[in-house]
DNA sequence: GCTCGGTGTTAATGAGCGTTAACACGTTTC
DNA sequence: GAAACGTGTTAACGCTCATTAACACCGAGC
């Protein structure tokens, strides 16, 4: 697996062949599905032709294998590292939430030909390689669960589940946006991108339109407000909530 | 359902053999892509075997191709309905935006197989099929942006494009709600996809907790809550807006 | 009662494609 | 400098699979 030729820095250097390969079968899958790519293409694509890739994948499965499973790691770690991080420093679930909707924006805009392929091709995996991709997605609704949750304690689990997986829609829609008219840019699109699904997620509290939290007994910490607002721009790191543990 | 012999009423009816396959196939094609489904797998799945579906099909790619202009027709259709009639009731944009949202989780709920191939396996038709499904899709589209557009004038067309699209993958993740806990039943669901898709579409108006719109010529009509809020069950048609136009 | 159109069946065909075999060339390393 | 290795190439193999051929049954209609 390690075949960098300098193993010294554990950087993700090395813009290897092989990463190269990787890349453009993304691209392809995205495009024109697992079994509507040939591996001639995926040769050509790279600059060599055909069989030469297996010098560095074990078959084309392997390729498909290799992007999901590193996709869903990589969607899971991160998450996960953003609800470490958020987590200890205090940070309330809204700050949370609006933690993993950026991540999840970053990985839908810079890898949205992964974030297509995740739902898509994965009974094309074989059983054990299906399996780790099943669970890391779960362990990584998980997080949401958990964080949407404890932001709407009223609603069910089953309810908050449906509404994750909703904005998980929502969110890899970035496929779709980049045909007729195109956002502005990068920053725009993720702005849009965080209002819609910190919207939707508003909507949970009930009617959505109150702006101002519960009047009665919500003790200045957790304003509803946040989880809803958030016009954001750029300046990412100021979710404006004044440590809420 | 509708399977009467008798031809005097021009319903729908004929659910034919060959209307049983079109139900079958696009199951599979949804569950395992177009290319991963094997005529055999679609004869055995209605009882025929193989090469029998050539009396009743051209081919496997006329298969797909009725699927998904079918589905685009119907979806087209039945939002310009949709639009038609609520606008020539003297409905306002929101309430019209109310029906178009209710009548795609309809087509969401109950069709999600061909909701899943809509957007999956375009690229396997003829350039013919493919461009008609596009075509078809655009004026959907359009519907939605020309309402979306109306009722939030200060946002751009294109961030109210992007923010259709990102409905659509909104209310197009119902294939992947029924797998873990599941909702508890078809109208919950309904319901909580309606509150996440007003919920999202109010965020365009800026902070999104603003429920009233522009507080100062709003004749009292057009309560913006209506756009957000609904946290509707049945009673479709009342959508408590009094002519806004 | 025989034909005919509709609907099936199984066997054969033929193309596409993933994979492997056999071979070639440059660079590193004793 | 020659063996070893990494990385390519092209040709061939073999399997899958959509499609077609050839044949069979069955209800309807003159």
């Amino acid at each position: 697996m390690n075949d960098a030729p300098t193993r010294t820095t554990p950087a993700p250097a090395a813009p290897t062949r092989r990463e190269q390969i990787l890349r453009e079968a993304a691209r392809l899958f995205a495009e024109r599905g697992f079994h509507g790519v040939g591996v001639d293409e995926i040769g050509a694509a790279v600059g060599i032709s055909g069989p030469g890739l297996y010098r560095h994948f074990a078959g084309k499965d392997a390729m498909l294998a290799e992007l999901l499973v590193g996709i869903s790691e990589r969607l899971f770690a991160g998450g996960q590292r953003r609800v470490v991080d958020a987590t200890s420093t205090g940070e309330g679930p809204a700050a949370v939430l609006g933690s993993l909707i950026d991540g999840h924006i970053d990985f839908a805009l810079d890898d949205r030909a992964l974030i297509t392929l995740h739902d898509r091709e994965l009974g094309q995996l074989r059983d054990s390689d299906r399996k780790r991709v099943r669970s890391l997605q779960r362990q990584y609704v998980e997080l949401w669960v958990d964080v949407v949750g404890r932001l709407h304690p009223d609603s069910g689990e089953a309810e908050v589940r449906a509404a994750v997986h909703a904005v998980f829609g929502l969110l890899n829609s970035t496929p779709h946006l980049g045909r007729p008219g195109a956002l502005p840019g990068r920053t725009a699109t993720a702005a849009l991108l965080r209002r819609l699904a910190h919207g939707a997620f508003a909507s949970l509290t009930d009617g959505g339109p109150a702006p101002a939290d519960t009047p009665a007994d919500t003790p200045a910490g957790t304003p509803a407000g946040t989880s809803a607002g958030r016009p954001g721009e750029e300046s990412g790191e100021e979710t404006a909530e004044p440590s809420a543990g």
